[in-house]
DNA sequence: GAAATGACTTTCATTCATGAAAGTCAGTTT
DNA sequence: AAACTGACTTTCATGAATGAAAGTCATTTC
C-alpha cells in the first residue's frame, strides 16, 4: 500500500537523534546543522504517518512506535561503520571473479602468493556451472577454447596435453565421472574409449583423483596436474585427440577494470611459465 | 582520514544498479529518472576516488572494486525491507519500557495477556538498577513513593502491605537478601527486626521466595505476591511500618504518547483492581 | 523578578538536486 | 548504407533542501 520509501540517510540521523538524546547533541555529534536534523526528522514523523519523538525542553526522546522504526533501522550504524572502514583502507583487494577447470583453478589457486596481491583477490566460482562471460557472471573465465562471441577478450596461454595416469602400472580398470550432460571432453573420451574398463565412478573430479591415488584405478588428467601429483605415475602417452590450447576469457570492457587487469596479466604469466604439457 | 560519509540511499541505489545491471532497469523497477541514477553514481564514484562501474552498451556494471562496495553495504536491502514492512504493517505492537520491584513486575507479566495488546507491548527492564524516568531510561515506573520531580506524572495504585510467609508455621529463621547498598525497605526492616534469625541469603528475590517454598526459612512479602502462592502461609499480621501506596509514574511528555498511554491505563486499571493488601 | 541558558522552530536567501527533453554513441535492423 | 534501437549523458529551468540568523518558550540562575 505504501510506495514512498523512506530515506535511510534520514533513518539513520534517527538513530544518532536516539541516542545522542537531542537533536543538539546529534547535530554536534553528525555535524549536520540543527534546523536540518529537525526538518529530516519531522518529515520522517510525516511520512510515516506517526509520532516518533516526544518534543520537550529536555531534548528528543523516542516514543514506543519510534523505538520500533529504531529497532528495524539499527543494522544501518554497522553498515556505516563498515562502508566508512572500506572507503579509508588504502584499496583492500578487490574481489575478481575466476571461472576455470577444476585442475587449472586448483593449479591457479596454488601458484598465486596470497601476499603478493595487494590489489584483487581471486575469488573462484563453482565450475560446474557454464557461466556466461558476455553476461557478466564471472570477470575471467579459463576455456578450452576461444569464446564465439566478438565481446570478449581472449588470450592464448598454454596448450594443455592429457595422459592416463595411475598409482602404479599394475593399476587396471578406471575412475570416471558418471555419465550426464555437461561432462568434460576427457571424461566423454575415457567413456568412448574405454567405457567398458571403468571400474569406479565419482562425480567430484577431485574424489576421482583421491580414488586413483588410493589405487582403485586410472585417471584422464591434464598433464601438468598429473605430473605435478607426487603419488602419480603417467601410464600412457599424451592423447593427441585432448591436446587443446587454453584461452584467457574476460569481457573486454573489464580489461579497464585494474583489478581485473591485474588478474589478467598475473593469470597470464603463471599459466605461460608453467612448463607446457607435452603435445 | 576521510571524513565525508556516503549518502546510504545512494548505496542502496548502486545495489539496485548491480541487480538490475543498467540504469535504465534500475531505474523502472525503483522509479527514479535515470538522469538522476547516473549522477548519484558517478558521485559515488568521485566521492570514493575509485571506479565502481564499467559503463558500456550492455549497460552498467560492478567493477571488482564496485563489488567490495556493495559486498559491505549489502545489508541495505535487508533494512529497506524491513522498514517498509514496518511502515505498511497496520500499528504492530510498540515496545513500552516498564521498570518495578521484581514482585509487581511478575504480577503484571501475569496479568496483562499478550493476545490483547495491538498497540503496546511490555518490555521489562532489570530492576536492580534504579533507572532515572526524568532521563527517559524507561517509560513507566511503579515506585513505592511519589517521585521527587515535578516533570513526572504520577498516580496512586493500591496501597500495598507486608507480612512475613512461610511454606508452614513450624518453619523458623529468615530467608533474605545479603546486605549492601540498595536494598529494600522490607529487606532493611527485616534485618532490622529479624536480624539475628536470618538463615540464609540469596541475592536474587526470586530465589529467597524459592527457598522458603523449600521450607529453608520465612520471608517477607508483599500480601499479593504472598497470598498468590499457594505453597505459602502468612505467618504474621500485617507489618505496619511497610504498607505504602503504590505509584504509577511516568514521564509528563510521555502520556502524549498513544502506546505508552494505553500502557498506562491498562496497568493502572490491573494494580487497582487486584485486592489491596491488608493495611 | 529579570536576565541568561538551553533546546528547538521558523524565516529566507542561497545552493543544490531534480527531472523533462534533447543530445550522443555504439551496435542492430532494414 | 541509412535508419533504428537501446542505453547513457548533458542541458537547463524548476523545485526542494540547506544553513545562517532570528524567533520561541520553558527552565535555571542571579
Amino acid at each position: 500500500m505504501n510506495e514512498s520509501h523512506f530515506s535511510l540517510d534520514d533513518l539513520l540521523l534517527l538513530l544518532d537523534v536516539a541516542d545522542a538524546g537531542s537533536l543538539t547533541g546529534a547535530a554536534q555529534r553528525r555535524g549536520v546543522p540543527l534546523p536540518t536534523l529537525s526538518r529530516r526528522m519531522t518529515r520522517l514523523e510525516r511520512d510515516s504517518g506517526r509520532v516518533l519523538f516526544l518534543r520537550g525542553k529536555a531534548g528528543y526522546a523516542l516514543t514506543a512506535e519510534g523505538r520500533a522504526l529504531a529497532a528495524e533501522a539499527a543494522e544501518l550504524r554497522a553498515v556505516r561503520r563498515r562502508v566508512a572502514l572500506w572507503a579509508d583502507a588504502g584499496h583492500g583487494p578487490a574481489p575478481v571473479r575466476i571461472t576455470a577447470g577444476t585442475w587449472t583453478s586448483r593449479h591457479l589457486a596454488r601458484a598465486l602468493s596470497p601476499g603478493r596481491n595487494p590489489l584483487w583477490l581471486p575469488l573462484f566460482l563453482p565450475s560446474n556451472a557454464p557461466l556466461d562471460l558476455a553476461r557478466r557472471e564471472a570477470d575471467i573465465g579459463i576455456r578450452n577454447r576461444p569464446p564465439d562471441s566478438s565481446r570478449l577478450a581472449r588470450r592464448r596461454l598454454r596448450r594443455i596435453g592429457y595422459a592416463v595416469y595411475g598409482s602404479s602400472a599394475e593399476v587396471t580398470g578406471y575412475v570416471a565421472q558418471p555419465d550426464g550432460p555437461g561432462l568434460a571432453a576427457s571424461q566423454r573420451w575415457l567413456r568412448a574409449e574405454h567405457g567398458d574398463e571403468i571400474a569406479t565412478t565419482a562425480s567430484d573430479l577431485r574424489l576421482c583423483l583421491d580414488l586413483a591415488l588410493a589405487g582403485f584405478g586410472r585417471v584422464v588428467l591434464p598433464c601438468f596436474a598429473g605430473d605435478a601429483e607426487t603419488g602419480l605415475r603417467r601410464l600412457s602417452d599424451p592423447i593427441a585427440a585432448l591436446a587443446h590450447d587454453e584461452w584467457l576469457v574476460s569481457h573486454h570492457e573489464a580489461r579497464h577494470d585494474p583489478p581485473v587487469r591485474a588478474a589478467l596479466d598475473t593469470i597470464a604469466r603463471t599459466l605461460s611459465a608453467a612448463p607446457p604439457g607435452d603435445d
